[in-house]
DNA sequence: ACAGGTACTGTCGAAAAGAACAGTGTCCTT
DNA sequence: AAGGACACTGTTCTTTTCGACAGTACCTGT
């Protein structure tokens, strides 16, 4: 499944996906035709039999308007490991630290995130980020002052508000029960940013 | 929109989108009544008039397939509308609330969401419940003490945490600037359940 | 040079599908 | 008892739509 598409065959393949969604029914021959600025009904029929041999859609044969979009047509889709106990001295997303893995599909979050990470304490919960939560990263090893981070000291990752100061960094909780902690810009090592989260409420 | 359905009608909408969910087309008035066990497809025809002017298909005119689902029903599967700022006296999933739609894998939740809801103020923020997320809804219209609801209260949409009492039901904020309502309880609807929350952190 | 894939134009007949008309019977309300 | 909505059967006619055939042109790899 889903060989790549020439050009024109990935702007009939949005073309279908419009109309779809505009009028709730697939196109004929003809409307696709029209749309795509054809002159003739047989130039969109190749293009669909090149999109069923390719696995985007299916024919189904002498129906009217029948094609249906496949899978691969559809909202392609990333899987995202997720991310629990972190275990020491592994980096963050080593097998070994993925409980699962979750279908994340692209654009839910504008920034797109490189894994899930299931948050432990609230230690952040004044911004909204609760016990059990799965937050989504986007892997980097830096970030601005004011980002909320996932960042790693002395093998223990925590997510929490990143402050810059001069040759010092402070993470900064969002919960008046715990103390910010600073440190020498050099001894933090910031694994990556939060850019969405996710909760499944029982 | 959304006259009541009898029940024979609301089997052939059921048909429909069985059908449409199993091919990605909509049937035609012959194979609906086959479906349907009619005899003749002009039952089906008829049927698919009263659906139109109850306002829940539209008919494309001497088009094939031309059925479009109109109600909410027929998002597909995992694409969940996002209902923004809900209008005064319409159904809160009405068309004309909806902002865009978003892919919601199944499984992200363990239980399925009916649509997507844009929090507006930060009257739950001690819940975790910032302004600008989108919540996950269950659509119900009852609901058990302590859980998260959206809920009706003339004209005006509210998440919050319900309390019932003995023929009252109070709404508790997650807020201290914010002050409990309580109403009778027969005052009180219920649009639907918490099941989780997208965050889209920029 | 030539085969093979892609990207079209143009035409035609046959099958699929919609729409309209003419009925029948059952409920329910007035 | 009469009228109207509902739920069908059965038929005919017209339009829509598909699929197959025939042909042109432009690339690309061999």
């Amino acid at each position: 499944m889903s060989d790549t598409l020439t050009f024109r065959q990935q702007q009939v393949l949005d073309c279908i996906r419009q109309f779809i969604s505009d009028t709730g029914m697939a196109p004929t021959r003809a409307e696709l035709a029209e749309l795509m600025g054809f002159q003739s009904k047989n130039a969109a029929s190749d293009h669909l039999r090149a999109l069923e041999r390719k696995g985007y859609v299916r024919l189904h044969n002498d129906r009217s308007r029948g094609i249906q979009m496949l899978d691969a047509a559809l909202w392609p889709e990333d899987e995202l490991p997720v991310v629990g106990k972190v275990a020491a001295g592994l980096p963050i997303e080593a097998i070994e630290n993925v409980e699962r893995s979750v279908p994340v599909p692209q654009g839910m979050f504008r920034q797109r995130p490189t894994y899930l990470l299931r948050v432990q304490g609230d230690s952040m919960k004044d911004a909204g980020i609760l016990d059990g939560d799965l937050i989504a990263v986007r892997k980097s090893n830096m970030a601005r002052s004011g980002q909320i981070v996932v960042a790693r000291i002395d093998d223990d990752v925590t997510v929490k508000t990143l402050k810059l100061g001069n040759g010092s960094a402070t993470l900064m909780p969002a919960n008046d029960d715990y103390a910010p902690i600073t440190v020498g810009a050099d001894q933090l090592v910031i694994e990556g940013i939060f850019v969405g989260l996710i909760r499944d409420a029982v």
